[in-house]
Order: structure tokens, then sequence, then C-alpha cells
DNA sequence: CCAAAAGTGTTTCACGTACACCCATGC
DNA sequence: GCATGGGTGTACGTGAAACACTTTTGG
């Protein structure tokens, strides 16, 4: 079935740069084309948006669609409209970054054919179409926000210690942290909830585990509160 | 001519919230439509974006078109999808905000029928489509970035007096400034420079006329250094 | 000479930063 | 008992914020 327009349109797709984080470093999710053009080139999630579609439906859907994956913390990156970007004809992305709790979500085959897999931000392979540039663009905003905005909770698991908490932050602003520092500042915000709890099956002393209070944050966001690390 | 493809696709426009600044408040420039839908109804300035068109150069086609204004400072905002946007149809858009020293241009007519005006942000009319929303971004986005980044700089004449500055920063982030703290950390940065001029046609004692040293300013920030007011 | 805005320093306080040692646990 | 990371306090310096008066100019 076809459709037709007065006018020619550019197509419209959505893309996202997947985040995750294990205990060596920051991950990209990323997929292998099985279909022209860039067959075989490793590339991120995304494609095609629906008429009717909300945008972040759209996005939302590709992530369920091509990795099995769900309920992330999402948010709109920026729109790539270069006229040559696809090779195929004008094709208009809007990109999007994703956090996920790698611990929830286990690396797993995708959907269909194509092979889903998660490298290291600091070793991604070639990316196809302009893909490398979306990639950087997503991981620094990942660095600025995350030092004003409290999403790097959505990297971690719901239970955390502080040495966990500690290493995201090092890791994704690519520079050490002082831990004293580091507690002083974080408990000082009030926004992490004791659980009582110590971590298990580690050979040394166990870190007592913490929570991050979303909804107490929420609150005093809108009492002027700034989360700052 | 029609134009056939074999999915449909959703429609592809971009808008534009184009601010100025004048001694009473910060402005918007606003077009009055002509057709329907929302005919008769302010508008943000903006249209349908060509295949084979990038995306800020059908931005600044718009802006030129249809308001007369040119080489001005224009970033990307954000993209705005739902479905039911536009009455007519699924129409994705892509805003933008732009920034115009006001002295240089005069609110002029369109170069087409439409009537184009500067509206105050604390007294717009209501707006076509979601309009309103976009701009409520934009000023956000302003007020946030303008912090952190020399782009106030973009809606002051190229000769400014420090009071002129102040006035500026005050209007945007909507809160009183205290004039030593400021000129301290403003003249501390080294980033205007003396003209050795005054101001004329004042009723009082002439304020020093400066200008941005933006050459100065890209060098310091790639050795690290960050611009905050 | 009066009105109006330009221009100028100091003190205080909060916060960021640097820094080292004892403690608890598993093996 | 030893290796490994968990957990804690203080001193210092920088920078933000509060604050008031004199100077210049035009009318």
């Amino acid at each position: 079935m076809a459709h037709t327009y007065e006018f020619p349109r550019p197509a419209l797709t959505v893309d996202c740069v997947v985040f995750g984080l294990d205990d060596e470093d920051l991950k990209v999710l990323l997929i292998e084309r099985d279909i022209p053009p860039y067959e075989g080139k490793w590339a991120l999630p995304g494609g095609f948006v629906r008429v009717g579609e909300d945008l972040e439906a759209a996005a939302r859907r590709e992530l369920q669609e091509e990795a099995g994956v769900s309920k992330v913390y999402l948010e709109q990156l920026y729109s790539y409209g270069a006229p040559k970007r696809d090779p195929r004809e004008h094709v208009v992305t809007v990109a999007y970054y994703a956090l996920v709790k790698l611990s929830d979500h286990q690396v797993r085959a995708s959907t269909d054919a194509r092979s889903v897999a998660w490298f290291s931000v600091d070793d991604l392979p070639k990316l196809a179409f302009d893909h490398d540039k979306i990639q950087r663009a997503a991981h620094d905003r990942l660095r600025g926000k995350v030092r004003y905005q409290p999403i790097g909770f959505e990297l971690l698991p719901d239970k955390f210690t502080l040495r966990q908490l500690q290493h995201l932050y090092e890791t994704v602003l690519d520079r050490e942290l002082d831990k004293r520092n580091f507690r002083k500042k974080i408990l000082g915000m009030d926004l992490l909830v004791d659980l009582n709890e110590v971590e298990t099956d580690v050979a040394h002393r166990a870190a007592r585990l913490y929570r991050f209070d979303k909804k107490k944050y929420q609150r005093l966001e809108k009492k002027g509160f700034n989360f700052e690390i």
C-alpha cells in the first residue's frame, strides 16, 4: 500500500544510545545490522517513527523490539537531519539516550535475528551512519547532566553501596573523587535512605546498602533544592 | 506533482522562538497566521523542512522568509511529535531558539503579507498549536544556559555598558543582582574589552562602553575555562 | 544645585579541597 | 593475622554574598 503527499518529505526515525554500567566501565548497547545499508555493521537501536506515534513512544517501542529493553530512563538528546546522513535518502532522526540498570537487564539476545551486545564506551567499533557522532553527544550530555540531576541512580541497582555510587561518578566523569568528600556531600543532601543492610559475598568488610529517595528529591526540587556532585 | 512512499510518514517542520531584549523586558517574535488552521492566531515563525535541506538551514530560511531575520545565534531546542499537536495530520517539529540584537533588527514587516510583532514574554497572546509549550521550553533553556555560556551578548549591541549587561541578566534570570559583585565577577573574567568610549545622550554621567572578546573566550574555553554568572 | 546613575572595597561566611588512620570482615 | 576495602574529621583557602558612599554629568 502506497502513500502519496503533495510535497516530498524526509523520512523520520528515532535512535537510542543506551548506557549501562558494570564494575569495569560505562557500556553502550549496539545492534548488528542485518540489512543494507551498513549491513553487518554495529549501530544504535532505532527505527522509523509511525504515523500517529509519539516520538518517545517510538523510541521505547524500538528499544523493546530490537533490544528487549523496557522501563528505562529515557530522554531526548538532539535531532539530526543532515541530508546525506543516510545514503538512501534524506532521513531525519530524533536521538534519545537511555540509562538502564545492567543488573536488571541481563545481556539477552534480541527478539529478532540481529545480535545485540554491550560495548565499552572507550572501545566502540565504528558505527553505521552518523551514530558515532550521536553516541559522543549522548556521552557528553550524560557527563554534563549527571552532576546536576540525580540521573546516575538509574544506572545502579535499587540498593547500592556508597562505593558503587562513587565508582559511577568516577566512571562517568572520568576522574577520581575523594572518598571522604564524596560521602560527606552525598550524605549531606540527606537523599539516601540507609537500609540497615549490608552487601553480601564480598571478601572484606561489607558496605552498607542505600536507596535513593526519589520522592523526597522531587519534593525538595520544587522548593528550589539543587542536586549537585 | 505528487510524491509516493511505501509507508506513510509524519510531516516535518521547524519552528523558532526568537528572543530580543529592549530596555523594558525580554521579547518574543511572533507571526500572525493567514491560513488555517489557527488562522488569525499568533504563532512561532516556522515551516516545512524541504527534502535535502539541513534542519538548521530550514530554520534560518524560515526566519528570513517569515520575519526578515538573518545572521542570528540559533540553537536547537527540542523536537515535538505528539500525534495530535497539529489538527490536520501528524506533524513533527524540530524547535530552535534564536537570540537577536534588537538594536540591529528593527521590527520590520515580513516579506509576505503576514504581520510580525514583538511581544513581551510576560504578556504573550495565546499561541497556535503547542507553541506556548515550545516558547516556555525555550525560555527555560535560555534562563538555564545564559548563566553558563556567554550567549547573553547575542542579545546586546556590539558595544554595551555594564549597566545594560547587568540588566540583561536581571531580566532573563528574573532576579536582582548586586551591582558591585556583578561588575567584580564579569570584569574579573577579563573577557570584556574596554573601548574607552562612553555612551551618549544620557541625562546623567555616561557609562563606559565594552565589547565581548569572543575570540579570547574561545581560546580560554579550550583550556578548560568556564564562564559563569 | 539637584537628580540620576556610574563607579568603587572590605568583611563575613560557606563550601570545596586536601589529607591519613583505624575498623570490620573473610579467608 | 593479613589483605581488602569500609568508614570517619579537621584545617585551609577560595569565592560568593552582603553592604554604602563618593563621583560625574546633564539639565
